[in-house]
RNA sequence: GGGCGUGUAGCACAGCUGGAUAAUGCAUCGGCCUCCUAAGCCGAAGAUCGCGGGUUCGAAUCCUGCCGCGCCCGCCA
């Protein structure tokens, strides 16, 4: 609790100095209690033992004996050799008042000033519909760059468009190649697509780059050299910046692409910027950067031309050459990369990517050569692949959950439980609140958890709407609405903060837990963790609903003004906390 | 084989810049709708923190050796 600390830890500051034990020994011990009935603050004596000669519980006592006496602390106490700082409950209630949580601008509770930041996420290949595989990348850098605009900052998410390589070459080539009869033959005994997708161009055309696939693996030799050679002219073509392929490369993908934005639109996801791979091609950075590359001293050339650095003479371990130049001159996926981490480095002073954890050494490489060349690396989230019980999905083989269905689903399992709990609502409304409380289930069962975390998917969990789930804070913040709703034109008590004893405990978490707020969103923001803010909403949203059951703002319609105004704060911390998830804070559900 | 990550109640998951009785949800068992939406609230039970060593006043957390799982080790993207 900022708030408390910024009170308390001068005041400690002078006392222990004054026994010689100086700031920086301690001030990182100095943390949050962990039991929340011990107190806000903690400070750990153990360390000063040593110093001071004496046992942990008698320093802690003596400190706790000596620290001043101020409004914001209800209670020093000294247990075990801690020493427990508690809130007062009326101190909080007052900062509370005089506005110093602020609402969906957590800068203005931090020294950090507004900073710019890129972060780049999703970045999928364009050659077929979204699946729940990828969608924790497009998920958690959404989450991201949401909290990192709650937080403050000013943010441009940025999607790098894979615009050349092999993948988007099969789907150009096969879509050129291969009539419907064909695909539709070649695919007969896998599962025929939805209906209901037959209007989606990524639902389409990815039957003819999984045909394609097919073809590449199991036609005859002769077949095959030639399927490989024509895709190999087009992939080489494309690497050197050739305009007719790279044009008919976007006229395979651009429908393919439009149709997973589509989908990553039900979530709540968009873009600020699309970026192009064959941009660095084009306008011919990628060939300055290769023969700069070729200067640096840890440069090395292959027997057939081919260019790589020696990144083990900087500490690499395991595979050391780095190549970023083919053997016939063309440039590399991992070396367009360079170039355009370099040109990001000109667009903002903080990245960010959100990566797979297949991407980790790759991203190792790019990192050193960026700092070869005097560049800074960029920060990197690196996330676990969700896999299905069944195992890993893939594109290639077709054994995916698409987001689609995933969406459709989850919207019609919310739906029966919405008709069930709410007999009276009618159909619209109905369907209004399936899409909100659905797609929500999907976004929070991802961010929930650690990213490095091995994730399976599973529908029950994903479509689970209890304590734990999105619903659950959606919930809360209905209730905060409802009361909202009926206050308004009620006559109100005067706003007085009540009597310290008078104070129900799920008033005092629920105020404690709000001027921990925006240190919880800093925490998550700095230390790319979305998760910790989740399972701080649902925190809030539990205490909210203690405050709920101890408070009654409305009493014979009546409004307690003080209650009102917690639960107002409260009902924009859900809100805005809600938004910053991803979550679609509906009024009624 | 090498590199990186991960292993916490029946299941899932938090805690890992060392600190108190290891937090939470699901499932299980019990209680609460004449009272602002019960998608809720209150309570009970459930954990050799993968295994063995080490460092420390103190280890789920740091070091080390095993074991299981995942990802990577292309002049692919």
């Amino acid at each position: 609790m900022k708030l408390l600390r910024q009170i308390v830890e001068p005041r400690l500051e002078t006392l222990l100095a004054s026994k010689g034990i100086e700031h920086g020994m301690w001030a990182s011990a100095l943390q949050p209690s962990r039991e929340s009935d011990q107190g806000d603050l903690t400070l750990p004596c153990f360390a000063f033992a040593s110093i001071l000669r004496q046992a942990p519980q008698q320093i802690a006592d003596t400190i706790a004996n000596e620290f001043p006496e101020l409004d914001c602390l209800q209670s020093i106490s000294a247990v075990n050799g801690y020493l427990n700082f508690k809130a007062n409950p009326v101190w909080l209630a007052q900062q509370i008042l005089a506005g110093a949580v602020h609402v969906g601008d957590a800068t203005k509770n931090s020294e950090s000033a507004s900073r710019s930041v890129l972060i780049e996420h999703t970045s999928a290949n364009p050659n077929g519909p979204f699946h729940v595989g990828r969608a924790r990348n497009a998920i958690l850098g959404d989450t991201l760059v949401r909290l990192h605009r709650l937080h403050g900052d000013e943010v441009r998410a940025e999607y790098y468009v894979d615009d050349m390589g092999k993948q988007v070459g099969v789907l150009a080539w096969a879509l050129e190649h291969l009539s419907e009869e064909e695909v539709n033959s070649l695919l007969s005994n896998r599962s025929k697509p939805s209906e209901r997708w037959l209007h989606k161009e990524d639902h389409q055309r990815v039957r003819w780059y999984q045909a394609a696939q097919i073809l590449r693996s199991d036609s005859d030799e002769t077949k095959k050299a030639e399927i490989e050679s024509e895709i190999g002219r087009l992939v080489h073509a494309s690497e050197h910046g050739d305009q007719e392929v790279l044009q008919s490369f976007e006229d395979a993908y651009s429908p393919v692409l439009e149709g997973m934005l589509e989908t990553l639109g039900r979530l709540g996801i968009s873009f600020s910027t699309f970026t192009k791979e064959s941009k660095f091609v084009v306008e011919g950075t990628v060939s300055q950067l290769m023969e700069t590359l070729d200067n640096l001293d840890i440069a090395g050339t292959a027997d057939n031309g081919a260019g790589y650095l020696d990144l083990g003479a900087r500490g690499l371990k395991g595979k050391t050459e780095f190549f970023f130049r083919r053997g016939d001159g063309s440039s590399l996926y991992a070396t367009r990369d360079v170039a355009y981490h370099q040109w990001k480095w000109g667009q903002s002073n903080r990245l960010i990517n959100v990566l797979g954890e297949d991407h980790k050494l790759q991203a190792k490489q790019v990192g050193m050569t960026l700092e070869e060349l005097g560049s800074k690396r960029p920060e990197v989230l690196f996330y676990s692949f969700i896999k299905l019980p069944e195992g890993k999905m893939s594109t290639r083989k077709g054994n995916v959950v698409f987001m689609d269905d995933l969406l459709e689903e989850a919207h019609a399992q919310a739906a029966v439980v919405v008709k069930e709990l709410r007999p009276d609502y009618g159909d619209e409304q109905i369907a209004a609140i399936a899409e909100a409380v659905g797609t929500a289930a999907v976004r929070f069962n991802i961010i929930k958890v650690s990213p490095e975390k091995g994730f399976t998917f599973r529908w029950e969990e994903a479509l689970a709407f209890e304590a734990g789930s999105a619903p659950f804070i959606m919930y809360s913040h209905t209730r905060a609405c409802s009361i909202s709703r009926r206050a308004s034109g009620l006559d109100q008590t005067p706003v007085s903060v009540p009597d310290i004893g008078t104070m129900p405990s799920g008033l005092v978490e629920l105020m404690r837990l709000m001027c921990c707020h925006n240190d919880v969103l800093e925490h998550a923001v700095e230390q790319q963790k979305t998760h910790i803010f989740a399972l701080h909403m649902l925190e809030l949203a539990n205490a909210y609903n203690g405050f709920y059951r101890d408070c009654h703002v409305l009493n014979d319609n009546l409004v307690d003004g003080f209650f009102y105004e917690i639960s107002e704060l409260g009902r924009s911390l859900l809100r805005t906390g809600l938004q910053g998830l991803g979550i679609s804070p509906i009024e009624q559900m």
